[in-house]
DNA sequence: TCAAAAGTGTTTTAAGTACACCCATGG
DNA sequence: CCATGGGTGTACTTAAAACACTTTTGA
């Protein structure tokens, strides 16, 4: 596939347009970003985050997801578009409009790190973050605020937990997005006058959770530098009662290919306005 | 200015960007959306959002204020970025992703109407639009959901209505947005307590206030087909106890030449939640 | 003087907040 | 057997919801 002067051609000028996301992950206390390590100039060595040029042949949403696939592993995660980036100078290669993409993946997802063109990735603390490429910090302290946002109005907080999770995992993610403390027990309550959750048995999950998380804990690369291991599983701490554990209920068993767009959901209200 | 084979060539095909605008304005009773009929191929003569190509010199926000100028004459304006439709097929011209704004207008801005690309300009009701142009259908159906999601966090009700106005004028406009219908005394009580407005002497602007609605009422032109004219103006209807009259209360006084970023405001919490 | 709009109450009901206690379990 | 995490209950405070009366003013 040898260049020979081929290219495209237009008759005004037109910006590239590109992906970039923000992935968080829950540790069980903060809120880290995954961001990977430039291989190739502009910043090449730099932190950035995850993200590319969008193909003629998929649309916006596709090509956060096919990045991120190929970037980070992540692979079937919330995805959520939440603001543009088109300072004209914002890229020293030239006129590159970026679409930015809120990503949510449960601590299982930890170990999916590192991809083609990504030198290596690693998880980061929201509070020690390293230089940063581009106007990435720009981007990445508006989608902070966004996903507060987000958690008031749709219920996805548990994107990043487990599938099976406690109250006290829930109420971490919460007092962690948005930076306070809530009563142990009114949480509890209010979360348990929702029906959006439905207890699972005990007994028959705990075994098979706590061992994937900690498989899941173990296989992280360590990464250098400021590197977010894996911490302690929530809730296989060396506590002493064992927690229930709760799943989201599916309401909808119709569509059930893409559960991410039912997460609108009028009938919560206010319970995660927290 | 002649075309001599004058272009711009790169190694990737591009899509081009366009903006489209979902300009929101309040009549009284009902939103409306000001659409313009295409005075060009593709969808000639249909109706459709107001909006253009992004050029390389301006930031997508830039764009999108721009091309509302310059199409419907609507300037100063509230406006948000709210998605991105970027469907492969989307237009018959080739691959063309734009980035949706919403934007809000006081009736005072009704009277602008038509621009330089567009044919003419005329607002619709938005229970009984004409067929669109594009998936500008789509757009819209995205935007009244958005709308009501931003009137719950940000305290921008007020740009649908003028710098004066009295309680029941907004009121309507949480009714007429969220499509249910209020307690016209708790709604008034909830939001004396909200330290946000402020009272203006009546006697000193009302007469000012109702002269210049007229105005505006009587200077839009009667478009035919689906014309959304002026309706009666909301406080000077043959009522008989005359309202007070609030404006939003400006809290920082620095920051003065753009307003608009100061909307976001945390201490209204849940009281335009309803 | 009457009809419609506007302003201001009160009572009831629900939700939020701040507490204290008991249980279960691993060390 | 005790320290710790986890489950549940109760009293207090505040906000929401439902509702009625009075005033104003144009016709």
């Amino acid at each position: 596939m040898e260049i020979e002067k081929k290219g495209y051609w237009y008759e005004y000028p037109r910006p590239a347009i590109t992906t970039d996301s923000v992935i968080f992950g829950f540790d069980g206390t903060l809120l880290n970003v995954l961001l990977i390590e430039r291989g190739a100039e502009p910043f090449k060595g730099m932190w950035a985050l995850p993200g590319g040029f969008m193909r003629m042949d998929e649309s916006i949403e596709e090509c956060a997801a096919r990045e991120l696939a190929e970037e980070t592993n992540v692979k079937d995660v919330y995805l959520e578009e939440f603001g543009i980036f088109s300072k004209i100078d914002r890229d020293p290669r030239g006129r590159v409009v970026t679409v930015a993409f809120i990503a949510l993946v449960r601590p299982s997802d930890y170990q999916v790190i590192g991809g083609d063109d990504a030198a290596r990735a690693a998880w980061f603390d929201l509070n020690m973050l390293p230089p940063l490429a581009f106007d990435h910090l720009d981007i990445i302290n508006v989608a902070r605020e966004k996903l507060r946002e987000i958690l008031k109005v749709r219920p996805v907080a548990f994107r990043l937990l487990e599938e099976v999770f406690s109250v006290d995992d829930l109420r971490k993610v919460f007092e962690a997005v948005n930076g306070t403390v809530y009563d142990r027990r009114n949480f509890q309550r209010k979360l348990m006058q929702w029906n959006g959750i439905e207890e699972v048995n005990i007994r028959h999950l705990s075994e098979e959770r706590d061992s994937r998380s900690f498989l899941c804990c173990d296989s992280l690369p360590d990464s250098s530098e400021h590197p977010i291991c894996q911490p302690e599983r929530n809730s296989s701490r060396p506590g002493r009662k064992i927690s229930k554990l709760f799943r989201l209920r599916r309401n909808n068993p119709t569509d059930n290919q893409k559960d991410i767009a039912s997460d609108r959901d009028s009938s919560i209200k206010d319970l995660f306005n927290y």
